[in-house]
Parts: C-alpha cells; sequence; structure tokens
RNA sequence: CGCGGGGUGGAGCAGCCCGGUAGCUCGUCAGGCUCAUAACCUGAAGGUCGGAGGUUCAAAUCCUCCCCCCGCAA
C-alpha cells in the first residue's frame, strides 16, 4: 500500500519504522524544524531526522488548510495516511484525499483522554491501566471511529517515559496489524460515555505545590518524570523531582515545611508527607537525594517553595 | 551570537569575589570497643583542583582559549 506518514516527535518513530517495513511510504510530513535547545540552533524533529534516514521525502507545511497544500497531497496518489501525534489539524479535504482513509495512533483507551497529554494525564490521575487506539480520523480531536485497541497496565512504579514508550511501541505494532487486516475491522463509534480530555501541560503545572496531599504529588512526579520534570525552589535554587515516595503520616507542620528526620528529604504537604529519593540540583546531573545530602543542607524547619 | 550554573581524592559538597601549607560529610583499608551492628573510637591510603597557555615570588583562586556536563528559555 502507497501511504503518508504524519507525525512529529519521538512517540511518532517507532510508528514509522514498523511501517516502512510493510508499505511504501510516499512522503513524510512533520512540522518545520525550530530553534531549539541551548543556543537556540535550529532542530528537526525526531520524525524529520528517521525518515531522512530512511531515505523518504519529507515534508514540513505550515499549515494543510490551503489547497495548495492539499493538492501536492493529492498528488501523491496514496492509498491512505498513516498519523501519529502530528500536531497539525487534518481539515476534511484532507480527510478525504485518501481512498482507504486517515488512520491514528493515539496513547490513550478512548474515549478517555482525547487530545494533547494523555500519557502523563493518566498517570497524574491514577488510572490504573493505559493503551493505544487506533481509530479511523474525523474532523473532531481524537473522536473518530476505533479500529483496534492495546492495553498495558500503569503500576505505582510507571513513569511517563516508561509509559511513553511502552505505548510508542505498541502503537507502532496495532498500527500495522490495522494495515494488514484494514476490510476485516468494523469501526466501533466511541461512547460519550468516559470521554475525557487530556489538557496540555501547563508550565505551571511542573511547580510543586506543597498544599496538596504527598499522593497526588507523587502522581504528578511519576507522570511528569522525565518531561516536562517538576520541581521545587530552596534557597533561591531550583530542585528538580524525580523520584520521590508519599509517606502517608499526620503532621503538624506547614506544607513546604522540611522535616527533620534521618532517613533523607521530607517535605510536609497538605496531607502526609513527601519523601524525595531523586532530585537534581540545576547545573547537577539527577542523583539518589541521600548522595546530594553528602554535602547539601535542607536544614530542618526551613521551607522550600 | 538567547540567558545561566557546574567540572576539587571513589560519591556528594565547601574553598574561588579579598591569590600564599587542599577542607567537610560519606565511602574504602587497618586497628580498637562491643554479644553484635549500617553505631562508636583511633589511624591510614587516595587529589595532574577538566585541559592548554598567560600574569605573579606564589594560581583551585586572576586573565585568555578549548573540552565535557547541566538548568532556564524555546
Amino acid at each position: 500500500m502507497k501511504v503518508v506518514f504524519m507525525g512529529t516527535p519521538d512517540f511518532a518513530v517507532p510508528v514509522l519504522e514498523s511501517l516502512v517495513k510493510e508499505h511504501e511510504v510516499v512522503c513524510v510530513y512533520t512540522r518545520a524544524p525550530k530553534e531549539a535547545g541551548r543556543g537556540h540552533k535550529e532542530t528537526k524533529t525526531p520524525v524529520h531526522l528517521k525518515a531522512e534516514a530512511l531515505g523518504i521525502e519529507v515534508r514540513t507545511p505550515k499549515t494543510l488548510r490551503n489547497e495548495d497544500e492539499q493538492k501536492k497531497l493529492k498528488a501523491l496518489n496514496a492509498d491512505a495516511a498513516v498519523v501519529a501525534a502530528y500536531g497539525l489539524i487534518l481539515p476534511k479535504a484532507v480527510l478525504e484525499a485518501f481512498p482507504k482513509g486517515c488512520f491514528n495512533t493515539h496513547a490513550s483507551l478512548l474515549p478517555r483522554w482525547r487530545g494533547a497529554a494523555p500519557i502523563q494525564r493518566a498517570i497524574e490521575a491514577g488510572d490504573e491501566k493505559s493503551g493505544v487506539t487506533i481509530m479511523q480520523m474525523d474532523e473532531g480531536l481524537d473522536t473518530g471511529d476505533m479500529l483496534l485497541k492495546g492495553e498495558t497496565p500503569i503500576t505505582p512504579e510507571t513513569t511517563g517515559g516508561m509509559l511513553h514508550d511502552a505505548l510508542s511501541e505498541l502503537g507502532a505494532r496495532l498500527m500495522a496489524e490495522t494495515l494488514r487486516s484494514l476490510g476485516q475491522i468494523k469501526p466501533e463509534k466511541q461512547p460519550e460515555d468516559g470521554a475525557c480530555y487530556a489538557a496540555k501541560l501547563e508550565k505551571e503545572e511542573s511547580h510543586l505545590d506543597f498544599t496538596r496531599p504527598a499522593s497526588e504529588l507523587e502522581r504528578k512526579i511519576r507522570a511528569f518524570n522525565p518531561f516536562p520534570g517538576t520541581y521545587f525552589e530552596y534557597k533561591g535554587e531550583r530542585f528538580k523531582v524525580w523520584e520521590a515516595e508519599a509517606l502517608d503520616a499526620v503532621h503538624g507542620y506547614a506544607p513546604a515545611t522540611v522535616i527533620p528526620n534521618d532517613c533523607g528529604l521530607i517535605i510536609a504537604c497538605g496531607e502526609g508527607m513527601l519523601l524525595i529519593t531523586k532530585i537534581q540540583r540545576q547545573g547537577k546531573k539527577p542523583m539518589a537525594t541521600e548522595e546530594l545530602l553528602r554535602g547539601f543542607d535542607f536544614e530542618a524547619d526551613t521551607m522550600v517553595a
């Protein structure tokens, strides 16, 4: 089958990789390179780099809304489009440009967690499972009919990074399977019951709010590890929190107080307290809190922010 | 030229601004104490202070260039 692939971040790369094994990928669409990183060097997207390595034509239109782009897309004469975290809306004209349709790889068990950040939101909310849904795209935001689903458990140890990688691989497998058995799968409408949206991650969410319950903070820390990360401030310095454990203990400290103890760094929360087990000082690498404490002191009874 | 922090015995940090015997916590090794111990006591080993130049009587510390790591921002 002749297919067009549309995707942008790391999540989409395995999908592209598995796609080229069984189909003719005539062109890859991805977001345009942008200035990023230290020094603001122009950086191509992960999908862009992979496509180049595979020797596939890459296109990076800013939008697919204008007729010109749509014409160029149609001229490829592809049978289908495979999408994975592309980041651009596909207008009706594009959806109709492919005889067999447009298939999207979404990192959640639809209709739960439609939208931008399904992986982190699922962990943050305390879901016990997540998964990937392959769907036939329509004009809505992740509202198309479902073709294939796969589940994976979320354990108390699952981080956003772990789930991301697992779902990315799962998505690649499911998409391959979907394309193999296209005519045989009966599209299933998404039930409205249980639908919810995964809001995109806002910068301010990374800043830990110790007035919240410890268990909630623990989930967020796991969900946001490794991206976008969580942090607190102490004496004007930023400390990134990589791993923590919620301690279900009653205490009389004000939230954000460093609680004196022999086990490590413990911070009072709105409910319970948080034992920070892996931390990163700015300019340093992440390390076990225990290590940092050998040379750095969080004074007991002072406050973090 | 986006902004900024850092590279000091095995680990984590201090010292650098105001040049002048390299320090702290931990680990390691040896010995001691102890029923015992990750506890305690005593002692020891271990460092080209990221690299190369420069200034100086003297550089971890001041100046220049380079390498590596990281935070912010995007």
